[in-house]
DNA sequence: CTAGAATTTCAGTAAATACTGAAACTTCAG
DNA sequence: CTGAAGTTTCAGTATTTACTGAAATTCTAG
């Protein structure tokens, strides 16, 4: 396991974005390392790798797999465990972002649904507003279940759409009929 | 400032969700009560209405301002700050989008970027990854920028399409010559 | 200018979070 | 079984992040 000193900068500066991204230092910083190597890894070279002990790698590892970002591999005769990032960056893109919806949009989605049943006609204006948010949220988890869902190949062909989504909805306008 | 159950039970809810949005607990809370209260609100006041020191509600209005999630008001005669949440709930939401991905994409772009620049040909396995990332996050950034564009009228037809969104995809396929 | 009302800053402290390393546990070959 | 190789757990500690409150600063009416 010796980094090239990019592959090193990358899976550090993956340590240092780590927390934005909802996860600590230690836990970006393996995904980033696993993510570039294409041999699986055991949990012992991964520390050495990172310069980390090896019990924190064992959590960052159980974290990463309940983001199911990495999986387990054996190797015939070898009872080591080894890890590897599970599937294309595609694939793990959409995993993030639908790990993210459960964790950041679901549970704000669900105390609002509860409030708004509940409501009692009094206070228009913050009840109007929590009706507001929830309908924005609504829309954008309607729109990541539908991504999710998606091959990654197609989610591709429509992501290279880029600026162009808003011509194709356009477009729309013009095809009500179809 | 006497807050509902339900109101305080929001607010508090946007506090503990406020670590995994990017922010901490009190720009968190804050940022709630603004959204839902009508009027605009002074530092004083919201400090009272959270029970949190003056010192924290102005760092915390401070950080809101950066994420241009806030306004300053001023009443004619009275030279105290008020604020109040700026625009609608989908110019919030716009808002939030945009400034995430200047902080949780665009940093790892712009390295991602130069590494590949300055590629050797050597390393050919991790190389193709991280162009794959950097085409990935590229795409997102694309979009990301193109949503942030719409009006929010637009945006939020386009949203309501939801799981309808792949339809347009197919559409699409059969309108090349538009 | 000046004074007082308002806001911001920031050193010190509190709270939350991450990390280590050793002990407990698991697994399996012999 | 036994014990060695491997993994997980977790109490204690280190680090980071957030918060307080008092002092410094800004602002403006008079």
């Amino acid at each position: 396991m010796q980094l090239s000193d990019d592959s090193q900068a990358f899976v550090m500066h993956c340590g240092e974005m780590g927390s934005r991204w909802g996860f600590n230092r230690t836990v970006g910083q393996i995904c980033a390392l696993l993510v570039i190597t294409e041999e699986p890894l055991t949990a012992e070279q991964i520390a050495k790798a990172l310069s980390v002990s090896r019990g924190n790698v064992s959590m960052g590892l159980k974290e990463l797999q309940s983001w199911r970002l990495i999986q387990l591999r054996h190797k015939p005769g070898d009872r080591k465990d080894y890890y590897t990032a599970s599937g294309s960056i595609w694939d793990m893109g959409q995993t993030i972002f639908e790990e993210r919806r459960k964790r950041e949009l679901d549970p704000t989605l669900s105390l609002l649904r509860s409030q708004l049943l509940a409501a009692d006609g009094e206070k228009k204006y913050s009840l109007q507003r929590l009706q507001e948010i929830h309908d924005l949220l609504e829309l954008i988890s309607q729109w990541s279940h539908a991504l999710g869902g998606m091959q990654p190949k197609t989610l591709q062909s429509l992501m290279k759409l880029g600026g162009g989504v808003s011509k194709i909805f356009d477009l729309k306008g013009k095809l009500k009929s179809v």
